[in-house]
DNA sequence: AATGAATGAGAATTCATTCAT
DNA sequence: CATGAATGAATTCTCATTCAT
C-alpha cells in the first residue's frame, strides 16, 4: 500500500497521482486507503516517513564504523548510500522530495532534518578525520559537503525521472567508480601518494 | 504569460498549478491564455521550449570559445551556465523537468536531446582536450561529464526545491568555489603541476 | 441501542446520522446493528415505533378515565401528555417526524394514523363534553383540537431543535402554567364563571 | 437557485438533499452553484439568510402599524405572518430551521436573533399595550407570547412537513379564524365585553 | 452472537475548457 | 482581441452494508 503509493507518487508527482490507482496497484479499495490514512496527503506524508526510516537506521548504523582511515571510510559511505537507493525503491524519494517540497513545506523540513542534515553528518565527519589525518587536503568542509553529495543524489534522481523516458542510459557501476576516482584525487593532497 | 507560467509550474509542478492562478498571475483572463495556448499541455511545452532557448544560444556561443586551456575551458563553462541559472527564473526549468519528465516523456525527450546532449557536448569537448593535452589524467569520459555536471545542476535544483522552504542556506558562492577546486584537482594529474 | 439511535436522530437528523456513531454511542460494533436491523431505514422505523407505544399506552389509559368534568379532563391531559413527553427522550420522536416526514412517508402515514388521530381523539372528546355539558363555548372542534395541541407539540419540538443552541431559555413550568391559563379561558363561555 | 434549495432543503432537509438536484430544479449545472456558493454549507446558510430578509421587512413594516386597539392589531399580526408564509415558499423555513437547528448552529443563533426575537417583540408591544388598556387580562407576558406563537408557528411546520404526506388536510382558513377566537376569547377579560 | 476490516456506490468539490458577448 | 460565466468530467472523500473470523 504505502510502496504502490511511493512508487506512483515518485513516477507521476503527488497530485498526478489518483487514489484509484494507488488502491488497484496495492490490490485493496479506494475505501480501504482511507482506514489507514486519514487523506491523500496523510497517505504522502505517511510514504515519506516511513520511507525514510530505512535511510536512517542505515546512516545510524554508517555513524558506529569509523574503522579504517578517511578515504575508504568515505567511498563505504557513498557504496553503501548508493546500494540502498539501487535496491529498493526508496532512491524514488529525493526525487519526490525535490517535485513536492514546495508543495509539503512540513514534510520538506521533516526530511531535511532527519535525513539530509544527518548525511551530512556523517560526511563532515568523514572529512574531519581525513583533513586532521592529513589524507585530505584543507577545504570548505561545509561546502565540500554539498558538493560531495550532489553527484550520488543526482544519480538517484535521474533514475527516476529522465532514465525511465529512454534519456541516457545509466552505466551506474562506471559513474560511481568515475566520480569516487575524480572525488578521490580531487580530495586527496597532491603528490601525498 | 509563459513566465508567470514558468514561476508556478516551478513551484509547485504541473498538475498542482491551476490555470487561474497563471492568469492572475499574468495579469490576464483564463480565456485569454486559450487565445494563445491550445491547452494546459500546449502551454507546458511552450514555457519549457521558450525557456530552453536561451540554453541553447548560450550553449551554441560558449561552443565557439575554444580559445584557452582546458582548465580555464572548464572553469569557464561552469561559471557562465551558473550565471546563466543564477540570473533568471530559467534554473528552475531543469527542477520542472526531473519532477515532470514521467509525465512528459516527449518533452523530456525534446529537453534531453536539446539541452542535455548539448552540454554534454561542451563538458565532453573541454575534457578530450584535457586529456589530449595532458591536462586532464585519462578517465571513463562518458561517466565523467555526468560526474561534473551533476553538482552544479544539483544547486540549481536545490534552489527551486527545499531551499524555498528554509531548508539549507546555499552560500552559492562557496559552494561553485570548493565544487571547482575539488574538480580541478580531481581532474589534473598527480605531480603534474 | 434504539436509545442511541433515537438520540442521534433526533439530535441530527436521519441522514446525518451515521451509523458508526450510533454504534459507538450504544457501545456495540456497527456489525451488531445489522445482527438487529436489516438496514438504516429498518432502525429508524423501529426507533419511531419503539419510541410511540408508550404514547399509545399512555393515550389508551387516559381515554379510559372520564371521570371529572372536561375542564379538569383537558388539564389532565395537557399536563400527562407533558410529563411524558419531558421526562424521557420520546419528547423528541414529535420533532424527528416532522423532519423526516417528506423522507419517510409511510413511516409518517403510521405515526399519523396511531399517535397523531388517537391524540385528536382524545381532545376531541373532551372537547365534545365541553360543550355538551356547557362548560365550553360552542366551536370548530376539528379545527379546534390542533390549535388546542399546537402549543404543547412546539412546546417539545422547540426543546430538541432551538433550545439546545442556547436559543430561547424555556420555562416550561410558566409555559404549560400561561397555555392553560388562556386555552381554559379562551374555551369557556363568556361570564359562565 | 436559492430559490430550488430552499425548496429542496424544506422537503428532504439539508443532508439528505443532493447538490445535483439543486442544479438540475435550479436549471444550471452543478459547477455553476459552485460558482455563487463556496460550499454546500454557505449555500444553506445563503437560504436562510436571503429567506428571511421578507419577513425581517414585514417585521420591521408592522411594527410601525400601532393605530387600532390591541386586539385588532394582535389580530393583524397573525393574519399578516399567516399570509407572507402562506403566500411563499418562505413558510418552509422554520421547519427547516426546525430540523437542522443542531448541525448548524450559528445559523440557528443568527435565525432566533434576527427572525425569533423580532417576531416576540412585535407580539410583546400588542400584548402589554392591551394589558395597560385593560382589554387583556393579566398574565405572563413572556409565556405568553410563546403560547400565541406556537399555533401559528405549527400551522406552517405542519403544512411542509405531514401534510404533503396526505396527513391530515388542513383547512387553514378555519384554523386561524378558530385560533383567533379561543386566542382573542382568552386572552380577553371576564365580562369585559 | 459479536466483531471490525473491507468494500464500492454515491456525494461534494475542483478545474480545464468553451463560448457568447 | 479579451473576457468571465457556465459547464461537466474527473477526483477526493464518505458511509451504509457485507462477511470472514
Amino acid at each position: 500500500m504505502l510502496s504502490a503509493a511511493l512508487d506512483l507518487f515518485v513516477e507521476r508527482g503527488y497530485a498526478a497521482t489518483k487514489l484509484d490507482d494507488i488502491a488497484i496497484k496495492a490490490r485493496v479499495s479506494k475505501g480501504t486507503l482511507y482506514l489507514y490514512f486519514d487523506s491523500k496527503e496523510a497517505l504522502f506524508k505517511a510514504v515519506i516517513e516511513q520511507g525514510i526510516l530505512p535511510m536512517l537506521a542505515e546512516g545510524e548504523l554508517l555513524l558506529q564504523q569509523h574503522q579504517g582511515d578517511a578515504r575508504s571510510l568515505m567511498q563505504e559511505l557513498m557504496l553503501r548510500w548508493w546500494q540502498l537507493m539501487g535496491e529498493t525503491h526508496l532512491g524514488g524519494i529525493p526525487k519526490l522530495m525535490i517535485s513536492e517540497a514546495g508543495n509539503f513545506p512540513e514534510v520538506a523540513t521533516y526530511y531535511y532534518e532527519n535525513v539530509i542534515l544527518r548525511g551530512r553528518e556523517l560526511i563532515r565527519q568523514a572529512l574531519n578525520r581525513g583533513v586532521a589525518s592529513g589524507e585530505f587536503r584543507a577545504l570548505n568542509v561545509e561546502s565540500a559537503i554539498d558538493v560531495i553529495l550532489a553527484p550520488v543524489l543526482m544519480l538517484v534522481v535521474w533514475r527516476y525521472s529522465l532514465t525511465p523516458c529512454g534519456c541516457g542510459t545509466q552505466d551506474t557501476q562506471a559513474y560511481m567508480s568515475t566520480y569516487l576516482d575524480i572525488l578521490m584525487n580531487g580530495l586527496t593532497q597532491k603528490g601525498s601518494e
